[in-house]
RNA sequence: GGAGAGAUGGCAGAGCGGUUGAAUGCACCGGUCUUGAAAACCGGCAUGGGUGCAAGCCCAUCCAGGGUUCGAAUCCCUGUCUCUCCGCCA
């Protein structure tokens, strides 16, 4: 969402800005609706005041046994104008909110041009990518060592679905655990245990809604499943004022994640790297304006450092326009070495949204003594997608016999198990 | 699932259908007094929006959405949430 009062004060600034991402000029159409909706709503308010005054003028000749008739035609003149101008209102409010919420967030300007994923910019790389000949992928080791059936969960579930067996089960439950230590113990975040259902309202708030419904799971009562837990927990802070004292507030959680994946028919089909349901460890700062940025870079890192202590080699880009997501200004990918697919695959967005949820959210905060009230900024981060971390680590640790050695950081977690291997 | 009670400003808590945007207390901010502090006293203290150069004026908001009425915090309906009791249950 965004700021009325900017548009019409800087019109450019926002048409540039949308521009970049490859939209028409939007804020002649805006201002216009902007426009005619205060005009409706002056001419709305003229009359309500009036009716307001000559209520109470019938109220007084009442009390004192007088007639009124003359007033109350006057009232019940304007009652009969009033519909048709509320009506107009409405839609026009309507109009304008629907334009607006549609509408994606201002780029930062350290966000480079381009206009797909090849046009990302690579900020750093860290580790030495495994290449070999005889790589297999995630699917023939977890397959071969009975740990990973794609077949049952396709009989239950459908495509796109898995069930983990044994030490694989358990890895992922390591890996998820792992990083919720790594990130309340030593990054500062506090761990939120959340509900994976939540009201429309939150997912609006989030920017989920009402531009992706199709990527969304809705329940029967309505509820949507979180396609990440990004949505529950920046919405705690919803319609809420802060003390600026308190912040930033750096929470995590680790959820399952649900995901339609309707615009990716027939991308990833094979693995874990598309799943309709996913585990995730997420990020989540919720900052002042004025540290937003730095806090992106400290939420980076902390991504990185998930890697870094599993050894898995990764890079980190930052995400050209054309592929930086709807609500954030600006965003870094981390990707993990995918040995199988001889490449670099996402398994971290870490991002800053600006005030642009936080307006959705109505969320501000406030330094202490004063009367204003700022927007918020918020940031989400995974840290990192369990499901491809996984996927990483099988593949990276792979061994030729086709076991797999657990990273050193995750053996306390598996119970001292230091490889996964077929029994028997 | 059944029965009941409730939702008012930062908090607590009043509120006959007609100057109630809302008493009062606490908290908070400013001032007087004081060597300083406390106490006491005086004053201020909700949010969103429209309009205006501005001072200001106006509209909306007493959980949310509808309705009744010339007029609703106050009456009616629906929804949401909270609490109490009973039942069921991981």
């Amino acid at each position: 969402m965004f700021d009325l009062r900017a548009i019409r004060e800087n019109p450019d600034f926002f048409d540039k800005g949308w521009a970049r991402r490859g939209l028409k000029a939007q804020t002649p159409a805006i201002l216009s609706l902007d426009e005619q909706h205060r005009a409706v709503i002056t001419e709305m308010q003229d009359l309500q005041s009036e009716r307001n005054t000559v209520s109470k003028e019938i109220g007084k000749i009442k009390g004192q046994g007088g007639n009124a008739d003359a007033e109350m035609a006057r009232v019940a003149e304007i009652k009969e104008q009033m519909p048709a101008l509320e009506e107009k209102e409405r839609q026009l409010g309507e109009e304008l909110h629907t334009l607006l919420s549609s509408l994606p967030n201002i780029p930062d300007d350290a966000v480079p041009e381009g206009k797909e994923e090849d046009d990302n910019v690579e900020i750093r790389t860290w580790g030495e990518p495994k290449r070999a000949n005889d790589i297999k992928d995630h699917v023939d080791l977890g397959e071969s060592l009975g740990m990973v059936d794609f077949e049952t969960a396709a009989n239950m579930s459908g495509a796109r679905f898995v069930v983990l067996r044994k030490d694989i089960a358990r890895l992922e439950r390591a890996l998820g655990q792992f990083m919720l230590d790594v990130h309340t113990q030593e990054n500062g975040y506090t761990e939120l245990s959340v509900p994976l259902m939540v009201r429309e309202e939150c997912m609006y708030g989030t920017g989920q809604l009402p531009k992706f419904r199709e990527d969304q799971f809705q329940t029967t009562r309505g509820d949507w499943l979180i396609p990440t837990s990004e949505v529950a927990l920046t919405n705690t802070v919803r319609e809420q004022i802060l003390d600026a004292a308190d912040l930033p507030l750096r929470l995590t959680a680790y959820t399952p994640c649900f995901r339609q994946e309707a615009g990716s028919a027939g991308k990833d089909t094979r693995g874990m790297i598309r799943q309709h349901q996913f585990y995730k460890v997420e990020l989540v700062s919720i900052t002042t304006q004025e540290s937003s940025m730095e806090e992106l870079e400290r939420m980076t890192k902390c991504a990185e450092d998930i890697l870094q202590r599993l050894e898995i080699p990764y890079r980190t880009i930052i995400k050209c326009i054309g592929d930086t997501g709807f609500t954030a200004a600006k965003s870094y990918d981390i990707e993990a070495w995918v040995p199988s697919q001889n490449t670099y695959r996402e398994i971290s967005s870490c991002s800053t949204c600006g005030d642009f949820q936080a307006r959705r959210m109505k969320a501000r905060y406030r330094y202490a003594g004063e009367k204003e009230t700022h927007f918020v900024h918020t940031l989400n981060g995974s840290g990192v997608a369990v499901g491809r971390a996984l996927v990483a680590v099988l593949e990276n640790y792979q061994n030729a016999d086709g076991s797999i050695t657990v990273p050193k950081v995750l053996v306390p977690y598996m119970n001292g198990t230091t490889v996964i291997k077929k029994e028997g």
